[in-house]
DNA sequence: AGTGATGTACACCGATCGGTTTTCTTTTTT
DNA sequence: AAAAAAGAAAACCGATCGGTGTACATCACT
């Protein structure tokens, strides 16, 4: 049995950290996440320096399965262009889920509205990591402004995330088409 | 004089709420509020039901204040695309302003998580507010689908707010741009 | 002057905050 | 089996949370 049936109190706590902040928002307690995590305070604070610490060490964990989520496989093949709407087709399809609430990243740093905050920097970080694919894509793509284009693209992924996690715009039907002016614009065929 | 040198205790709670909420987020404490406010909690919990109910009355408050100053005058003689760019140009000018935090309807859905709360009925009130005034300029500047585009610029004013108030990105000669492409390929000239 | 309303100041309520300490039990190591 | 390390449970810290109760000052209206 090369697997645990029980991960461990460092994996728990920042699993139910990245899901209770997600779903209550960054001020929930130290007392539930460690009650939900099933781990006392006591190893909590030998496990992390703190509760900033806690939060910040919970969004990076989950930043490189949030991305794989979002991302096509490195070299699909695909036009950039398509690798591109993927981004906005999986966003589309997240959001479906009742219990989607936008982007864990942009809503940390709304929240926080520190950013100082060492889990505003891990936010902050996965968001250029967005961008930075966009630029690549948007350069193979033949956009004539690359850097332009990914500016916008993140724009209007954060803005699809943030109504559609407040439950103010249903994206299906409506981001791809959005998404595909900007492209066109653009010059990406 | 008709003007009160000071205003009332109920008219200094809301200007603090608005403020304090928008600087330090939904979470600050009814004390704060009260102090900031110059106004006994006695009197606060006499003038309003709860920390719900101030917290909604403020933003109500500002919401008339929030839309004119975004909205360009009711028939100022511009055409419809113009009218539309005001608002894009009037947030952009507003997120020059190192206080400037987003947009406080947008933070306060993101931050209350709770649509229920009488704070997000009212943001999302605005919200809808908004969007009608694109779709109705959508449809006298001929837009193919006016819907379709006053949703689009409703997604870039949230996207274009919320990213420029975690600093993530400046809105200078980058907006303007960026809507006239949606306007484009909506039609509307 | 007397009276009631309004409002401030402040102690207080139970609950919770982030964080620490102590005690006891479980697990691991030897 | 004995010893040692680890962790869970829970009390506890001072501070703050939203909200109340009480006492005292200030005001307008007769």
């Amino acid at each position: 049995m090369t697997t645990d049936v029980k991960p461990s109190s460092r994996e728990r706590l920042l699993e139910a950290a990245a899901t209770l902040t997600y779903r209550e928002g960054v001020n929930i307690g130290i007392e539930a996440l460690c009650k939900a995590a099933g781990v006392s305070k006591r190893s909590m604070y030998q496990l992390f320096a703190g509760k900033d610490e806690l939060l910040a060490a919970s969004l990076e964990r989950r930043a490189s399965a949030y991305v794989a989520g979002l991302l096509p496989a490195a070299d699909d093949g695909r036009a950039a262009r398509d690798r591109i709407a993927h981004v906005f087709e999986r966003v589309t399809s997240q959001s479906a889920d009742p219990e989607f609430r936008g982007c864990p990243y942009l809503s940390a740093e709304i929240e926080l509205k520190d950013p100082d905050h060492p889990a505003s920097r891990v936010a902050r970080q996965v968001k250029a990591d967005l961008t930075s694919f966009f630029r690549a894509e948007a350069e193979q793509g033949g956009a004539g402004d690359p850097d332009f284009l990914a500016r916008q693209l993140t724009l209007v992924f954060d803005g699809a995330s943030a109504r559609a996690g407040i439950g103010a715009e249903h994206l299906d039907g409506f981001l791809a088409p959005t998404v595909a002016i900007l492209l066109d614009a653009a010059g990406v065929r």
